[in-house]
DNA sequence: ATGAAAGCGCTAACAC
DNA sequence: GTGTTAGCGCTTTCAT
């Protein structure tokens, strides 16, 4: 274990110079510094974790998601740990179960106790209590999916997103369209997913019709079960479907491919995410860009630890995201993307 | 900030007492622990990151991935968290990029820096001056996936495994068959996928015949598009593919139906993974376990960091796997496992 | 420009 | 049983 200590003796200085060699703080020697550097260099020292605990930092960020294993945060995922690369952070995860009071573990014992030095949640609906906290411990906070009062967050604007779903299904002429997707109670950490089911209410009430709605997790096979069940009979089929994700509206999609409708002829699915797969399916879809969202994030709460974005008011700004239309069930055509504030 | 100076503060006695009382290590009067996780509890103290410190540990494990979002990375990312809750160790996540000299700064930089206690790598190929430096270090080290020299991993004989995969088509009376797959270039940080085409070409060659390989990314768009250039010209359509994983797999099926290919009728695939989507799109596929792989990586690394199972030799036993064979298209049929050591 | 010393928040020997 | 002391590996005043 190489420490400190033996770079400054090979160096034939103390601790104090070849720490300011090292971080390039304070007046050191040029011929000084580079003695420091070789010896670092030549015996494979590099600094360790605990390098930033008299200034009461851990050189970590913590990120906090519902789910690993599902493209949506997967890409936030890559998002943060490329921008992270040769930050000198390390990126620490958590993921939230469903379990209340584990919940309350992580926040509490985790994020809060200087583990961290700033917090990233990706499709979190943060309690006041936890973003009290986080504040009182002046650990910065973005989000990335969803609105979380205080804190600034990096998404579309579910809402309108699943309306302009909606309208899109409206102005094709359908009248008889279904949201399947998840709320509250299936995704009770996630505010969004409540709030695509708001916006097509919504679209739906404006239209002076009343849209049924139908609560499935939020997988591909799920969405494929749910598609079985509610296709197969045509009295109560729906002739449009907007998905509460891309997963879901994939599902449908294989499920209408296997009972033998046509999509979009017979049946119009629309999803929100812009998956990887949506273009493969011909499915259209709502696109955002939630690898952009990570970079972002990183970037902004470096900023903040930096102390150069310090505490501007956290104003919500909804992320740019588009309405991909394609036509055909399979042939990939991009575009006439309508903007989504 | 609540420091253990403050509770040791509250409760009347010393940052030692309260020490004991919290950690339970050390004689401690019934009495005086409680006034001090009373303490604790009303002044919201939890126990940092940095006690393990004067220990020389820093309470975290590094997990080294070469991918995050894709199927097998995202099971095993979340078996890895779920083993860990409560463990009160924290995964910090390393993505390494295919460029090497990223590679070496982030082995070198943060693993091996008191950074991390233990590390799980997963999917990569540990040169051995990187094992060599980690042993040094005292470091435990488990593998998920291939098979590194000199440190326990976890995961099926892939080379075994994809010449079964070869034998059950070979089996089926195929002669022209092609593996769609990885190798050391497109994957240079595995080692599995260089294995599986290994087993491929050895299932072939013990048949007496040569099969054909063709180079494609893991994912199921990437497979989709061979697919396409493959099955479209019937003079060298092959009558069945050994994929080289089941996202190239399932992009394969999705091809030869757009084609218009009946399988396995006309097209017989195999893949290897255990997808998720491999039922539903009743892909015959060899499943694994990775998230399996995950907690049981967590329970064996946590195992020798608390000195239990030290220095035992670390062998390495190809995990269960089976071969799933489905023969209908799209109806889920479970069973008919043939065993993998 | 450099070194000595104090201290980040905690644990562990060692005394009492 | 409990407090005192030293020290984990580093950064940072404060002298010099």
């Amino acid at each position: 274990m190489i420490a400190l200590h033996d770079v400054a003796r090979t160096a034939e200085v103390s601790k104090a110079t070849a720490s300011r060699a090292l971080s390039g703080h304070g007046y050191v020697a040029a011929e000084t510094r580079d003695r420091v550097i070789s010896a670092a260099a030549a015996l494979g020292y590099v600094v360790p974790g605990t390098s930033a605990l008299p200034r009461g930092r851990t050189s970590t960020l913590g990120v906090v998601v519902p789910h690993i294993n599902r493209w949506y945060f997967g890409e936030v995922l890559e998002g943060i740990e490329h921008a992270l690369v040769s930050s000198g952070y390390d990126l620490t995860l958590y993921e939230l179960s469903s379990d209340a009071s584990e919940r309350r573990r992580v926040m509490e014992n985790f994020l809060v106790r200087r583990r961290v030095d700033a917090v990233i949640a990706v499709g979190i609906e943060l309690t006041v209590s936890e973003v009290d906290l986080l504040r009182s411990l002046a650990t910065p906070v973005v989000g990335i999916g969803g609105h979380v009062d205080g804190v600034t967050t990096l998404g579309i604007d579910d809402v309108a997103a699943a309306a302009i779903a909606t309208d899109h299904l409206l102005a094709l002429g359908h009248r008889d369209i279904v949201h399947v997707g998840a709320d509250h109670y299936t995704e009770p950490d996630s505010p969004v997913y409540a709030q695509r089911l708001r916006g097509f209410r919504r679209a739906m009430a404006t239209a002076g019709l009343e849209g049924r709605f139908r609560v499935s997790p939020l997988s591909i096979p799920d969405g494929f079960a749910h598609g079985l069940t509610l296709l197969a009979d045509d009295t109560q089929r729906p002739t449009a479907i907007v998905a509460g994700s891309d997963e879901i509206a994939i599902g449908l999609l294989l499920a209408a491919r296997q009972l033998g409708l046509a999509v979009p002829a017979e049946l119009s699915i629309v999803g929100i995410d812009g998956h990887q797969l949506a273009e493969l399916f011909g499915l259209t879809t709502l696109e955002q860009h939630p690898r952009q969202y990570g970079s972002s994030a990183v970037a902004l709460v470096l900023a903040t630890l930096a102390g150069s974005a310090s505490e501007t008011a956290p104003t919500w700004q909804p992320s740019p995201a588009h309405l991909v239309v394609r036509s055909s069930t399979s042939a990939p055509a991009h575009d006439s993307g309508r903007e989504v504030v």
